[in-house]
DNA sequence: AAGCGTTATGTTAATTCAAGCATATTGAAA
DNA sequence: TTTCAATATGCTTGAATTAACATAACGCTT
């Protein structure tokens, strides 16, 4: 620190917000839908992943069926009855589309930090 | 193209979506609020930058307000009467921050493209 | 003094998005 | 045939964000 260094992290005090998704045919889903999925894979019911998640059934039921409609594609195979009372799991798609969309997210954090610490540290 | 190419872009379908923004003490401001400062430093009138971007002049207003406020930075310098009958100008803190944002987002820009070709067109 | 264009601000309406409630169905097991 | 845990959906509220409406004040010009 020198003389004139007032002017040192005037705009440190800033942080970077963001928000990524995908989106196909108007459908857009993002970093909560994933994580819903890998509750559901986890899981192995959409009630478990709901409650992990602290939301209702019926909003992960929601999110999952818009998902499918819009993106034209199964994301889930569900069992309904017998002696666990059901199940579901991911299809083969949606672990790889789940797969693809953590990589992604990793890495544009890791960018996103960076490039905002170029323009805003100093 | 050779035979068992039928996976090939089977995402490729999809599209990144993403926003940023800069924080600060809970204050939030993206690309809208940015691009009605970059108006406001072109026409020299909220009036006119609310125009130009579609949005009513309380709109606008609001958000410098809210801003300043949040951030605890005065953004705007404003004249009310005279011959124009008033104008408002950018503080040269104002001016700076929407330079850094801008290259932060041009830059953000370039990298989530990359990243997302990567993982989703192959 | 009247007019014009702009800043300044409170208040209310509208729209959108998410949360919650209620209920039906399924199929194995007791 | 009753129970149980889970899937499957419609419908109703509510909260939160945004848009719209209504004035007031200011200071130069005419």
């Amino acid at each position: 620190m020198v003389a004139g260094d007032d002017k040192q992290k005037k705009w440190a005090c800033f942080n970077a917000g963001y928000k990524i998704w995908l989106e196909k045919n108007g459908g857009v889903q993002g970093d909560g839908f994933f994580q819903l999925l890998e509750h559901i894979q986890q899981a192995g019911t959409i009630t478990g992943a709901a409650e992990a998640m602290g939301m209702s059934y019926r909003a992960a039921w929601g999110k999952i069926k818009t998902a499918e409609k819009k993106w034209g594609m199964a994301l889930v195979t569900t069992r309904v009855g017998g002696e666990t009372g059901g199940g579901t799991r991911l299809t083969p798609d949606a672990s790889e589309l789940l797969g693809r969309f953590r990589r992604f997210r990793e890495e544009v954090d890791r960018e996103i930090a960076r490039i905002f610490t170029a323009n805003f540290s100093l």
